[in-house]
DNA sequence: TGAAGAAGTGAACAACTATTCAGACTGAAT
DNA sequence: ATTCAGTCTGAATAGTTGTTCACTTCTTCA
């Protein structure tokens, strides 16, 4: 006797996978990564905690992909925006912009994703989604570089500190808290991008206009 | 029957305490924040597990006091190497390469203290930590900006994403994995610390300069 | 020296959750 | 309708470590 999945069965079966990664992004949205355990993702995903067991192999499964899942979400956006621009130097511009309003409109999803404790090993994922946006930025630094409007310098430690600095100042313990603030938020969005500029050498002159410049079709994404 | 405290014991008492932690102290550096775990710290210190709760009520107190202790450490050493500085732009060259190098020579320390993951809560020291090093440098930053050579700028959140971009270039997951050559390291100290300077406002020029100077006198601690 | 209090010991305990698995249920094939 | 592989369930299990506490050892002082 052969049992064969039917159609139905195969999308019910990838739905409830899709279900448990979402419930789990939820609670990781919500409550940090401490708030995705098995037991309470699993009510979120309205199955049992031995049915997770079926979809991934172990807590550690589960979050990573959790992890790449919201880092390829990212890591698009970042591209998305910086091939519109008009230029190499814009696209660096509009590509820290796009890091910056990301991880602020996600604070707890993006601060889990990076850097909250987990009490499994997720560090393989974590060094992949860091490498990845470490990765494309260092290529916009390079674009900028050889299109002669920065120094040379070593563009992939160049593009790791910025992600840093990013980080820290926008997500980081000491975040300024008043962020709920739309023109805080944008105007803590404009100081770290202008920063960010002028770190890899871009003079602050043009460093600033460059600001304005990718704040303002970044300003719709940070109501969202 | 009064018992009273000989100045012997107490010796002793204070001893075992400052054991206790330095046993902490070497088990991070050694192994991360993982590695301190109450049994095999008292074991370091040549104590039984539960003597270590009749010095400290908690693990979470003892990694507490751990965080302050090296971060008090660091502190001062960067108070030393800006306050030694000509000018106000050095010492905030000299700060600056003050916390690479000391994060850079005591890499599983510093991770440990600033990021890793650890099963007690020690945000509450962890932030005093980065407070009061962010808040150093954000002084420097200040002083610079006061005495006009540097633009004005939200020094807080400049300092903030300084210590960002200098932790993550130097000791986070995609730091550089070739740091135990001494020239490499040295080269990685002045790249992250011309980025910082650039990054709040000195010309790339006059940032070289300072970047050379302040390496000089720290290239000791290097080997250290 | 002996009594009493302080300090130290380490095996046992507790709490927390990821993971398992024996049995219940679903739905495909005959 | 019946069978059975596949799927789901959730209570029980297991492994990990911080923490406790009854007991031993040490120290003070009359």
């Amino acid at each position: 006797m052969v049992y064969r999945r039917t159609h139905q069965v195969v999308k019910r079966l990838a739905a409830r996978r899709s279900a448990i990664l979402s419930a789990a992004r939820d609670a990781a949205a919500a409550g940090g990564m401490a708030a995705v355990q098995i037991a309470p993702v699993a009510v979120r995903a309205n199955v049992a905690a031995g049915t997770v067991y079926r979809y991934f192999p172990s807590k550690a499964e589960l979050i990573s992909e959790l992890i790449t899942e919201v880092s390829r979400d990212e890591l698009s956006a970042i591209r998305r925006a910086a091939d519109a621009a008009p230029g190499p130097s814009s696209a660096l511009a509009a590509a820290v912009t796009t890091i910056a309003v990301h991880v602020l409109s996600q604070r707890k999803l993006a601060w889990g994703i990076l850097a909250e404790p987990v009490d499994v090993d997720v560090t393989a994922s974590r060094l992949a989604s860091r490498r990845d946006i470490s990765g494309e930025l260092a290529m916009r630094i390079d674009a900028a570089v050889r299109a002669g409007h920065l120094p040379a310098q070593d563009t992939a430690l160049a593009a790791t500190a910025l992600l840093g600095a990013l980080h820290e100042a926008l997500v980081g313990p000491l975040a300024p808290s008043n962020l709920e603030d739309p023109i805080k938020l944008r105007d803590a969005v404009q100081t770290v991008t202008l920063l960010a500029l002028r770190a890899v050498g871009v003079m602050d002159a043009r460093a600033r206009g460059l600001v304005v410049q990718a704040t303002t079709p970044a300003k719709a994404l940070v109501g969202a």
